[in-house]
This record gives structure tokens, C-alpha cells and sequence, in this order.
DNA sequence: TGCGCTTTTCGTACATGTACTGAAAGTACA
DNA sequence: TGTACTTTCAGTACATGTACGAAAAGCGCA
């Protein structure tokens, strides 16, 4: 099982090598329909209905050609992010995992539909080209002196923060840019209520102009230095507090 | 502006206070609503239109109590993350930040709208009572060492770690568990392509198995250790590999 | 009392995702 | 050529979220 970035949705080969009718709509119109839409339209109106309407042939034939809609925004954001070529990674390995993790986040978080699609079942597995960020981790990792099984969880570490960076943030972009007055555009914070929180309070409304900054690589980096001392040091520490310090 | 608790979605007052027609249907009949409907069919069931249904109302009548469908899931999941008690929480700040994320996640991570609503705009600024939460983690990282602008940046690493962690293993583990197979459960890694990752290849079909683990308390306290390290050093480190091993 | 305002209620309508069903169109082999 | 089978295509139908707008019900004040 290399992937299902085959043809169709097909169901199972016939045993005996039947063909049957040959496919009058090929995934490759498919998804230049669709990306026709969004430059026409914007994303938000990109449909089932409204992409077969633009193909030209009926709703539920698309659904021979695409499982569903999310597999629909999945072969979208796959085929982009398959289009981010592997760079030339010289230095030390942390500094490898960093800019590859990176590069995934930055090509990922542009996307609308993030946050139905980055979640889903075996969404690393169905990258094409693109598996090269996955294998640069966990190469990364092992070079670093984890072992394998350690240099997996590193990458899943890492692709957790990477998805809830990417999707908490990416909601508040597509808000109306009005909503809520403009002082309080703080995706996490707005609304709070201050009586409550005297050490908040204590540093004044500064917390909602912090969200405006791009805070990904900064937290990557502890991430990832976070994991790999735990590597080192041979065992992940215990949240004992005689232990601080080392 | 003390939160959005309040009773309804009305218009803003009145301002000569003027009073209308009173609401025959509350929220707290709402959320005990919503409830036995879980209960009874399940979360999959819960729709706006059966609801209404439940309360006897009409579907549109429902709007006027809660804004969107994402509201009332919110009105849930905040409700339920509100009778999380705050415990006494003697040790280090990093212990005590520590074990407070991890008590946001456990309260958080058993939804099944997880995706739905933890990345909406403002979540945090919903919460009621456990704001306690929030405020515990930025006093630990202030307690700590750090400054006011980086404590909230400690919080808001940790919320995208644990938003990730939450939603990616929340999908996986509602879906059906025949799907793909027994042994090709992995969420992240099913259906890769092996033939692209020597490295992952030598490691076996190990990493399959990896996914049944509790990762989130190892992941948390790298990012933490990390973050808080960082916060020591005075600024974060640069992406240079000639500045490894301080 | 009645008028005007606010708030609540709800009927209708539309776009959407997709399940079900059957028709159409092609291929392999007799 | 015809028949059996496979695959593609499409029509209809249902549940859903929710926008729009009108009706109803309460309140304060003339």
C-alpha cells in the first residue's frame, strides 16, 4: 500500500481485470476546477455541488472521484504542500528538525480549511513528495542521538504544537477583521474577565498585542530543545520538584 | 466587559429599559437539554433542529438563546471545563504549571466537538470559573522568572501544544475502530509510504504502535522545560549551530 | 385604555453534504 | 455479434445549519 494518491475512488479491481466504463473527469480536472472556483469565487464558496456544477457534470459523480469533502480538501493541500522542494540542510540536526518543521508550518498555515483537514486520519500518510519533512525529523532526531522510537515521538511532538499553532491561529485570521472592536483582537484572551485574573491584570491590557506576533519559531525552538535534553538525558523527567536544576 | 455568561444573545439592553416579552425557555433548560439528548442518542445526534425539537420550541426560536451551533457546543464544553475544582498546587512553578495544563487537557480532551470549538476566537476569555486555569499558568511562569510579556507567551505555547495534541488524537479516536485495519491505526502515520523513509523504514513497523500511548505528559514538560529555559537565557536562542550546548 | 417599543417566537426558504437507487456506457469473452 | 459484468454517471431525497422576516407577547408611558 504506497499511498492512495491513485486515479479514483474505485471500488476494489475487479479479480478478473475487467476496465468498465472509462472515466469522462480525471483528478487532475478535478482539482483545477476547484482551484478555478477559489480563484473566481474565494475559498468559502467552493462546494461539492458548486465544483461538479463547474465541472459540468452531476453532484454525486464527484463522489466517484473523491471520497468526501474532506478528502476533496485534503488532495488540495497535499498537492500544494507536495510543491515545496527539499532544501539543502547542512548544520546540526536540531537546526535541521527546526527549519523543516518550519517549512511544514508555513506551508500549512495558509490554508482555509486547516482545521478540517489537518486533523485527519493518516493526513502525514498521504503526503506524496512531501514525506521527505516527516523523514527529515525523524532523521534529524536519531542523528541527534535519540533512538527510534524516541526520534517518532519528536516528530509527533512537534506536528501536535505545529496543528494547534496553526489552527488557533488561523481561526482568528479568518474572522471579520471588525469583529469585536479592534483592541480586542486576541484570538485566546479576549473577553476575559480581569476580576479574575490579578496577575494578568497586574501587566495591563499588554497581553492583547502579543497575539499579533508570530510566535511559532520561538515556541518550536523550546519544543524542540525541551525534547531532545529529555532524549539526552536518558529518560524523560518526572514532575519531581527535588529534581530541578540539573 | 466580565465574559459572555450572561443569560441570553439579546440585543444590547434597552436603553431606557424597556423590558419584552420574558423568555420562556432559559439556557440552563438548554444545556439539560442538549444533555439528554446526549445521553439518549449519543453526540453524533445532537443537531440544532433535534434540539429544538427536545425543548418543544421552534428550530429558530433556539437562535435566539444561543448564537451558532459552535456557541452551544462551547456553552458544553466551558460549563464542563468549570467544574474542574482548583486544587491546591504546593512545589515549583514549573510543577505547578505543569499539572495545571494537564488539567486543562484532561477536561478538554474527552469532547468529541473538540475541533469544533477549542480554536474558537476567544475561547479562553469563555471560561467562567476556571479561568483559574489561565491565571495559575501565568503566575507559575512569572514565579519562574519570566517577564510578564514571555509568561504569556509560556501560556500560549502551552495551549498550542495541548490544542494540537487534543485534536489530533480526538479524530482518531472517533472513528470507527475497524477502519484501515488493526494494525494500520496509527493517525498520523497510516498509509505512509515507506519506500521515501529509509529511516523510518529501519526502524520497523515500530512507530505503528507508538500512537496508543500517552504522550501528552512527556510532551508538555519538554515544551515547558524548553520555554522556561529560554526565559532563563535572557532571549531565545537563535537558530545558529555554532551556539549548541550551553 | 391604547400606542409604541423591545424581545421572543417561529414559519419559510436556501445552500449544503451525502445516502440510496437505478440508468448509461464501456470492456472482455462466448 | 451478443451477453455478462464493471464502472461511471445522475436523479431524488433527507438531514442539517441558518438567513430573513413576520407574528406574538409583554412592558412603560401617553
Amino acid at each position: 500500500m504506497a499511498g492512495r494518491n491513485d486515479g479514483t475512488v474505485s471500488r476494489r479491481n475487479a479479480p478478473h481485470g475487467r476496465t468498465g466504463r472509462p472515466p469522462v473527469t480525471s483528478r487532475a480536472q478535478i482539482l483545477d476546477a476547484a482551484r478555478r472556483l477559489i480563484g473566481r469565487d474565494g475559498w468559502e464558496k467552493l462546494s461539492i455541488r458548486r465544483l461538479a456544477a463547474e465541472l459540468g457534470i452531476g453532484t454525486m459523480t464527484l463522489y466517484h472521484h473523491v471520497r468526501d469533502k474532506e478528502d476533496l480538501l485534503l488532495l488540495l493541500i497535499t498537492e500544494y504542500a507536495d510543491q515545496v522542494p527539499q532544501p539543502d540542510l547542512p548544520g546540526e540536526p536540531r537546526d535541521r528538525i527546526i527549519a523543516t518543521a518550519t517549512l511544514i508550518h508555513d506551508a500549512l498555515a495558509a490554508w482555509p480549511w486547516a482545521a478540517e483537514v489537518l486533523t485527519a486520519d493518516g493526513f502525514i500518510g498521504r503526503l506524496g513528495e512531501s514525506v521527505w519533512m516527516v523523514e527529515t525529523i525523524v532523521a534529524g532526531a536519531i542523528d541527534h542521538g535519540c533512538t527510534p522510537d524516541q526520534a517518532v515521538h519528536v516528530f509527533r511532538h512537534i506536528w501536535y504544537y505545529t496543528v494547534g499553532e496553526i489552527l488557533v491561529r488561523a481561526h482568528s485570521a479568518h474572522q471579520p477583521a471588525d469583529a469585536g472592536g479592534p483592541t480586542d483582537r486576541d484570538p485566546l484572551f479576549s473577553g476575559l474577565d480581569k476580576s479574575r485574573m490579578p496577575r494578568l491584570v497586574a501587566l495591563g491590557d499588554r497581553w492583547r498585542t502579543l497575539s499579533a506576533q508570530d510566535t511559532y519559531p520561538q515556541g518550536l525552538r523550546a519544543l524542540v530543545d525541551g525534547l531532545l535534553a529529555q532524549a539526552s538525558s536518558g529518560r524523560p523527567r518526572q514532575v519531581a520538584s527535588a529534581e530541578r536544576g540539573e
